[in-house]
DNA sequence: GCAAAAATAATTGCATACGATTCTTGTGCA
DNA sequence: TGCACAAGAATCGTATGCAATTATTTTTGC
């Protein structure tokens, strides 16, 4: 199998650090579900992909694997992670206990140009949600996932930005794993109501409305082990 | 200056990679302070100093800087972090967010062998309380960060444990650059009752003491600039 | 004597090379 | 037919080499 036509080459992003970029680019495709769980990411195929050499596309992987995209084996090379239920749970426990906190801190920072940047970011989703297709369902998962890091970027830690950042593209992942169905325009209208409360400076209710809204994305996992998967890893796929 | 006698040469850690190894070392070496914070790590002292190339020791320098201990600026090379004020609040409102959450799901899981593992921890503490000198003082530093570090292992969150492991090396980088006296004594004192709160499953208490446990290590701080180094920055150092 | 500029040295970014390990495939034997 | 094993291919881990960038020293001009 070739991962050639599942990336399109990028030449968006940032101009310093090349492994950066292909990070970036990496991310988005095991984001988007474009690369599939498990799959294979040798370091010569990033490389030649991304017309770069080993050394650099060496370097994105491990970039990669920090952020728990991807499980490098010694010897054997990266492959897109494949996030257990209980990897899944504590994805989101992580999320339980840092969110409400970055929804507080949001409250008492929060500009006029950060509302509308949130306007802007609500209105996406909405397009997403309306339109039908699997292509629409990722551009809709993205588009969620990008709603909370607004959120972090406007509570001002840089720490914590980062961290969600990580916690965010995994949670994209589980969902894609195991995402039930599109409880989704319920999300978001529980985003539409924390930007509500947080514009309002209602930091406890923006902080409750948050906790039950990632409860929400939970419940609507089925993190019940299926065979099939499992089985297919214990024979090696 | 050569960093090469303020390090020793580690024999210990997993044999897995190497790089991760040195990583290990050097982080060590930093959150003791054997390496001022802006010293330069070159690619090509580290890799002599632990016997490998340029390539590992090369990754090892970017690992550091995904924790935030090292800084890496393109064509200058690796520095160890020298963390601004705003950054040590950062860090430390991080901890208030995730520390808490951690003692609670502490409380549900800890063992009687964790609560041994506790009460040693707690032993090796109090003798470096008791004796005195620098280096008795870094070794104390370490040995409460370890604390936090024990805590959040028997949480059973990887994901969070990673976040405390980074959040408390930089702690104990912020400390050593802005601490003031020692309360270590005080710390010490807060850390027995946490253990105690949590071995009693008191999960209310054990994050409430956590809370005020954080808001006094950060007291302890003078985080006002300071001239001295500020104007070294600007003249480039 | 001192600042500016040029030359030299040191260091990084990246590509490539080579031994070591793992994967694949084909063959022999039961 | 099916399995064990070995040769070959592919891939990884790491060292090294070279161009480009940055730091340092020396030289030059005033």
């Amino acid at each position: 199998m070739n991962i050639a036509d599942q990336i399109y080459s990028a030449a968006d992003s940032a101009n310093q650090d090349r492994a950066q970029a292909i990070r970036d680019n990496l991310r988005d495709a095991i984001v988007d579900r474009r690369l599939a769980p498990g799959t294979k990411l040798s370091e010569g195929e990033v490389g030649t992909l991304f017309d770069v050499s080993r050394t650099v596309a060496r370097a994105a992987l491990q970039m990669l694997s920090f952020e728990g995209l991807v499980r490098i084996e010694r010897n054997r090379g990266a492959f897109v992670a494949n996030p257990s239920p209980e990897e899944a749970r504590q994805v989101f426990a992580s999320r339980r206990l840092i969110e409400p906190g970055i929804a507080i801190a949001a409250c008492g920072r929060v500009t006029a140009t950060d509302i509308a940047a949130f306007r802007a970011q609500l209105d996406e989703e909405g397009r997403f949600i309306a339109e039908r297709g699997p292509t629409a369902r990722r551009s809709e998962i993205k588009a969620s996932g990008d709603f909370h890091l607004l959120l972090a970027s406007v509570a001002g830690n840089a720490i914590l930005q980062r961290f969600m950042e990580e916690l965010v593209a995994r949670s994209s992942l589980v969902i894609a794993l195991y995402g039930r169905s599109g409880v989704s325009a319920c999300g978001h209208s529980e985003h539409t109501e924390i930007v509500g409360a947080v514009e309002s400076g209602d930091s406890g209710l923006a902080s409750r409305l948050m906790l039950h809204h990632i409860d929400h994305i939970e419940a609507d996992l089925d993190l019940r082990v299926r065979a099939g998967p499992a089985l297919r890893e214990a024979l090696k796929f």
